[in-house]
RNA sequence: GCACCGGUGGCGAAGUGGCUAACGCGCUGGUCUGCAAAACCAGUAUUCGCGGGUUCAAUUCCCGCCCGGUGCUCCA
């Protein structure tokens, strides 16, 4: 199927196919490693993901370069505050951040590329278009980018510069630059700061050129997609466009994806309106990594999503629903005949799955197709009227569902096991909810002796004693569910 | 201030110029169950921020207003 995507570029929703009809190239923004990811960022990541996965889906190989952002002035504070050396401090907010991507289930780039491990690519560049007076370098030894030399400057973000003259009036500290708008391209060390000693000078390098030489590197002058945050519209992205094809003259990135913030309880998160989460405040306080996955994925990208806990909770449930009707799916003994009106209806529930998905991510309709199938399947199910043939095709479903949204496995008791590990650690297990530390005090087999016990217990009708387990395990955390099937239990 | 986006049931949210306005969660009643849970059935917005306009017909298009968000500065 066609994928259809809004480019943010040409304010049009376009086919999106590989240019070179292989692979299609991908370069996303990826993090700056100075603290541990927040559910913002992660809303971004995880529709990056979706959007690859959906590809993926559709049998259309990706290639994709994700960046880190290794060295930049927040870094170099904290590292400076903490006593660290950069490397030694950014590499554990790395190793953090790649945690929580396993958290929540979001699938690896194919490249990881490090702003420190691409310093002479960055030089290069800078010096390809200072050979075209594009660049320029300033009497502190700092290098800036001319926006005089790219007269498209601002087509992204839909911004006119035209009209803008530089006044008499210079910032005192900008009077090096020769329009104020000229951006950073390599920055000269202040005493005490790290730098590298390269052919254009001493220095770092600024934000933009890093992402514009890392997509080169890996994805060559021209590529398919750019994604990124809708912050990163203006300034990062229209600058990397203005430095990277006024070097090579050629187009940067064809598709620009971005996706919108988050509100968290109706306001901007932020720290100071005591709404800031990040992926492992929501663990510790015992929500569930597929719930927050299935959350953050909820609303199509383009839309703002309002996170509050009351959704999560939604989510939660929407979830072990989900998985519910995944496991039953699995235990039913199969009809003999064919059911053909709900065959019918799957086909249904399968094409509006994909043709949501292909028209610009539309996450929303996608679930609400298998959701309406579900309704319809478990009463077939309660009927006893679902073939053989009838559960093949839904669990077919089911996959390609799960091959995009990735909620289905039940890993949520790991990832918690890990987040209160981490916090032991790191010594916070002050801000671990009570509820987490009782229901991981349970291991698997202690809860299945407990079973057992009540079955016994049932079996010769001493429900007091059967109640008295089953209150006691929900105090933990722990649901019994009696089925024909047997007793099911799981971690709520 | 300028620019852009949104305002749909208790909450989140999809969608469309005209079929009963998706879906998830919640709530109420019922079926099932030793009791629960799960699941199903029924009910839960005469209506899509407010006012005006275009149209045979608008929640959907246009204008104004109010509210929320974002960008213009570091930010996913």
């Amino acid at each position: 199927m066609t994928i259809r995507l809004f480019n943010t570029l040409t304010s049009n929703i376009e086919e999106l196919r590989p240019l070179d009809g292989e692979a299609l190239r991908v370069y996303a923004c990826g993090p700056t490693v100075y603290d541990y990811g927040h559910i913002g960022n992660f809303r971004t990541f995880l529709h990056v993901d979706i959007l690859r996965r959906v590809l993926e889906l559709n049998g259309v190989k990706v290639k994709h370069v994700m960046n880190i952002t290794d060295v930049d002035d927040k870094i170099i504070r904290n590292a400076t505050a903490a006593g660290l050396p950069i490397g030694e401090y950014t590499h554990r907010y790395e190793r953090a951040f790649f945690e929580d991507l396993d958290t929540l289930s979001v699938e690896r780039p194919e490249i990881i590329a490090r702003a420190t491990e691409h310093i002479s690519d960055m030089v290069l560049l800078i010096q390809r278009l200072a050979a075209q007076n594009l660049a320029y370098k300033a009497e502190d030894g700092s290098w800036y980018f001319r926006i005089a030399g790219f007269p498209e400057y601002g087509k992204l973000s839909k911004k006119d510069f035209s009209g803008i003259t530089d006044g008499a009036r210079v910032d005192v500290d900008e009077y090096d630059k020769d329009s104020a708008r000229d951006f950073a391209l390599w920055k000269a060390p202040k005493p005490g700061e790290y730098f590298w000693e390269t052919e254009i000078g001493a220095g770092r390098p600024g934000w933009h050129i890093e992402c514009s030489a890392m997509a080169m590197r890996y994805l060559g002058e021209s590529f398919d997609l750019h994604a990124g945050g809708e912050d990163l519209m203006f300034p990062h992205h229209e600058n990397e466009i203005a430095q990277s094809e006024s070097a090579t003259h050629k187009v940067f990135a064809r598709h620009w994806f971005h996706v919108r913030f988050l509100l968290v309880e109706g306001r901007k998160m932020s720290k100071s309106e005591g709404n800031f989460y990040t992926l492992r405040d929501l663990l510790l306080k015992g929500h569930k990594a597929s719930a927050i996955r299935f959350l953050l994925t909820s609303v199509p990208y383009r839309q703002q999503l309002n996170f509050t806990f009351e959704g999560l909770a939604a989510e939660t449930g929407a979830v072990e629903r989900l998985r519910t009707f995944h496991q039953r799916l699995q235990s039913i003994t199969p009809a003999a005949q064919q059911n053909e009106q709900l065959a019918a209806e799957i086909h249904r529930a399968s094409q509006g799955f994909h043709a949501a998905l292909a028209n610009d991510l539309n996450t929303a309709e996608a679930r609400a197709a298998v959701f309406e199938l579900v309704r319809q399947a478990n009463a077939a199910m309660d009927a006893g009227t679902i073939s053989l043939e009838n559960r093949t095709e839904i669990q077919k479903l089911l996959s390609d569902f799960d091959k995009v949204f990735a909620v289905l496995e039940d890993r949520d008791a790991e990832w918690a096991r890990f987040a209160l590990e981490w916090a032991e650690r790191e010594g916070r297990l002050d801000q671990v909810a009570p509820e987490v530390k009782a229901q991981l005090s349970l291991s698997d087999g202690q809860i299945e002796a407990l079973i057992a016990e009540r079955n016994q217990a049932r079996r010769v009708r001493n429900f007091a004693r059967a109640d008295q387990i089953r209150n006691e395990l929900l105090e933990k955390g722990i649901i019994l569910e009696d089925s024909k099937e047997g007793v099911r239990w799981k971690r709520k």
